[in-house]
DNA sequence: ACGCCCGCCTGTAAGC
DNA sequence: TGCTTACAGGCGGGCG
């Protein structure tokens, strides 16, 4: 469920909510969220006893630095939600995987009813700044600035269809297929354009479209759709799903040209875009 | 190297 | 009112 811009409301309220706080207990209540450990008991051991010193994100992973220089790495994946307690009286929601219990109080909780998200502390270097684990990650579109020309010789370095080139994370880390059909549409691109074969001024409008959607999707704390799945921190729905263009908007009047936006699959996901103004 | 499929899971909504 | 099927913000692996 979560890309870039859900990730980064949570690492911002989280900024404030868990770092200088130490890690009392940590109760694993499905294993497999903590799949990459050889045991439960494993996890809970790397984690007791360390103070929270950072809260990072790359691409669409959580990166929490912890005070004997390793990382504590969340990835939400479809369903994931991390929700604060304030007291350890409130009632958990089902699908609770994981319990952070801090010292000063309070608790830290994993909640995933499809549990495709997990949890691990990696044995990071740098001072945390480097995650082995998650090497393989591209750029991040939002921390790290390039030229055009740059951009331009990454695309064509690849033959690819634009969209599954936004969702590569090897590529650029944290779109989702939500904000690969905004950007697209943004960018006045056909999700099945070739990345070698688009002109200079169309490079431009991508990586602008690219930036500005991301920016502008985290100013409204992210997309929460009908099922409303998606939740901050403190179980509130985001507010940029009234902004969508063309995601879930199948049948709708585009927004700027009034033609109908239509929905195409491609690699067995759907797509959203107005082929009015998507050439 | 890329496009397409599947599996991993649970919940919900649509279809018959 | 059922039962069945399709689909969902992700990711990794296998195949052609």
């Amino acid at each position: 469920m979560p890309e870039l811009p859900e990730v980064e409301t949570i690492r911002r309220d989280l900024q404030g909510e868990v770092v200088g706080k130490k890690i009392k207990s940590v109760e694993v209540r499905n294993g497999r969220t903590v799949r990459r450990h050889p045991s439960a008991k494993h996890f809970r051991a790397r984690l007791e006893g360390r103070t929270v010193k950072s809260v990072g994100r790359a691409g669409k992973y959580l990166l929490f630095g912890l005070d004997n220089g390793e990382t504590l790495v969340v990835h939400l994946g479809m369903s994931g939600q991390l929700q604060r307690a304030k007291s350890l009286k409130e009632p958990k929601a089902p699908h609770t995987q994981v319990v952070v219990t801090f010292t000063q109080g309070g608790q830290l909780r994993f909640v995933d009813p499809r549990t495709f998200g997990e949890l691990f502390v990696s044995a990071t270097t740098e001072g945390g700044a480097h995650v082995p684990e998650l090497a393989h990650l591209g750029f991040d579109p939002l921390e790290d600035v390039m030229s055009w020309d740059r951009f331009w010789v990454l695309l064509a370095s690849r033959k690819m269809r634009l969209k599954s080139l936004l969702m590569d994370q090897e590529f650029v880390a944290g779109i989702g297929n939500i904000y690969a059909d905004e950007i697209l549409f943004a960018a006045g691109l056909r999700y099945d354009r070739m990345s070698d074969a688009l002109s200079a001024q169309e490079v431009r409008r991508l990586y602008r479209a690219m930036v500005e959607t991301l920016a502008d999707a985290v100013k409204h704390r992210g997309s929460s759709l009908a099922d409303e799945q998606y939740r901050d921190l403190f179980g509130e729905i985001g507010d940029y799903q009234g902004q969508h263009q063309v995601y879930d908007r199948e049948g709708k009047a585009c927004r700027r040209c009034r033609a109908t936006v239509v929905r195409v699959k491609s690699g067995g996901r759907s797509t959203y875009l107005c082929e009015h103004c998507q050439v």
